[in-house]
DNA sequence: GGAAAAAGTTGAGCCAGATCATGTTTTTGA
DNA sequence: TCAAAAACATGATCTGGCTCAACTTTTTCC
């Protein structure tokens, strides 16, 4: 963690849509309560059990939202946000206590906005409340999306739904540099790493998808999208 | 679904925490763009992949919220709802669609109210905004909690769980009649028919929990934690 | 009120996926 | 630059939980 810097917020040039609809009077009071941070790979950004005392906002970088395990040392990840992504918006009006723990997939430059500002901030001004809620219904059916699949879908057909969603939803892309260790990729779909790097394995040998050092790469989305969906 | 009646909400005497931040006008409204149902037992309430063309207050009675499977007829039950609850909420700002169906556990009566009434509640009154993302913020939590059991607890663990979160939850008290049949138990905790039975059977051998003709007991709450932790 | 249907129970066997063991490759850091 | 550590890969074995099968109990509804 590094590279501390206050920031003026007005005239930011890659604010997300949730801050667009403030008011440059509005803006002014989030800089004065801002601040943006660089975090390194692998580090942590928010605690689990840790006061909310800030919602994060996604500068640049890629950052895992986790759970952490009580017993042994296998985490959730729960999902993975890229740029132009708000975290902590789950803790604004409960306890105050992050239920989960977020750290830097890879170097990642973020603004942390302290918690009362974007209570206000919801309180004043309806379209930004109205942004917040779209991201919190969001967040929510996909949740019920992954649970359905873990409960419902057996390792190749998780593995493919991990695919598809890092294509679609993170990278925006049918190509992209694995940003998630096997250990990783097997919090994230549930299973243990032996079984994430054979199923991996059988995406690749059934020609499904491409994968070269780090790279990959969506080969056959149909069928891809089948085995999600019936694998 | 029967028992249809208008109504002025204004001079509701059970209406949810979340409407009672509304102004007598707002009310007004409200009641303009609602309306009462009565749901039987089994009976749904909504429908997944249909248009979402409201939301659901629960005034009195229980319901489960469910995803359906695509393939075999094992749904998936992602939470239960007693009175005083709000449903539909994260289609609120969407694509409009549910995501998930609603059905009856006993027989119920619910509000329904006009999407559009209430996006237009959400732009005009900060205090029922604030109130609908505490909801979603819940939902959201509760959902991380569910995920991680279903991926790191076994089966007595999850089923331990399952009772102490209808016990507190649902029902806040130790003791309730059991809503849900063996089926539904299994497809809210994520296992086969068999192994709910099984599970039940566990904590109930070991004195966990008492279970006599439908009615559920929980006599050792401490030990009841400690599985639902570590089994 | 009684037959049919649905729900619940229990044991036996099987299999998907976890764990174990071992070796290889890549990354890290002194 | 090179050795130690971490990540990756893969075959062998084990097991938690699913499926199958057979039976009992409860509910449904002519």
């Amino acid at each position: 963690m590094a590279d501390e810097q206050q920031n003026t917020c007005v005239d930011c040039t890659q604010m997300s849509d949730c801050f667009r609809v403030l008011s440059k009077e509005e803006l002014e009071l989030v800089g004065q309560k801002m601040v943006r941070l660089s975090f390194r790979k692998g580090e942590i950004i928010a605690k689990q059990g840790a006061f909310a005392t800030h919602i994060m906002f996604v500068k640049s970088g890629l950052v895992k939202l986790y759970r952490e395990s009580e017993n042994d040392q296998n985490d959730l990840i729960i999902n993975i946000y890229a740029a132009d992504n708000i975290l902590g918006l789950s803790s604004l009006f409960g306890d105050s206590i992050f239920h989960y723990s977020v750290a830097a997939l890879e170097d990642s430059s973020l603004c942390l906005i302290e918690i009362n500002i974007v209570r206000e901030l919801v309180g004043r001004n309806s379209d930004f409340s109205v942004s917040v809620i779209k991201r919190l219904s969001r967040n929510n059916l996909l949740a019920y999306e992954i649970l359905y699949a873990v409960t419902h879908k057996q390792l190749n057909g998780r593995m493919a739904s991990a695919m598809i969603y890092l294509a679609r939803e993170v990278f925006e892309s049918s190509g992209f540099t694995m940003p998630l260790s096997r250990k990783e990729l097997a919090e994230f779909t549930g299973m243990s790493v032996m079984s994430a790097v054979r199923a991996m394995k059988d995406l690749r040998q059934n020609g499904l998808i491409g994968s070269e050092n780090g790279r990959i790469e969506i080969l056959d989305m149909e069928r891809l999208e089948q085995i999600s969906k019936f694998g």
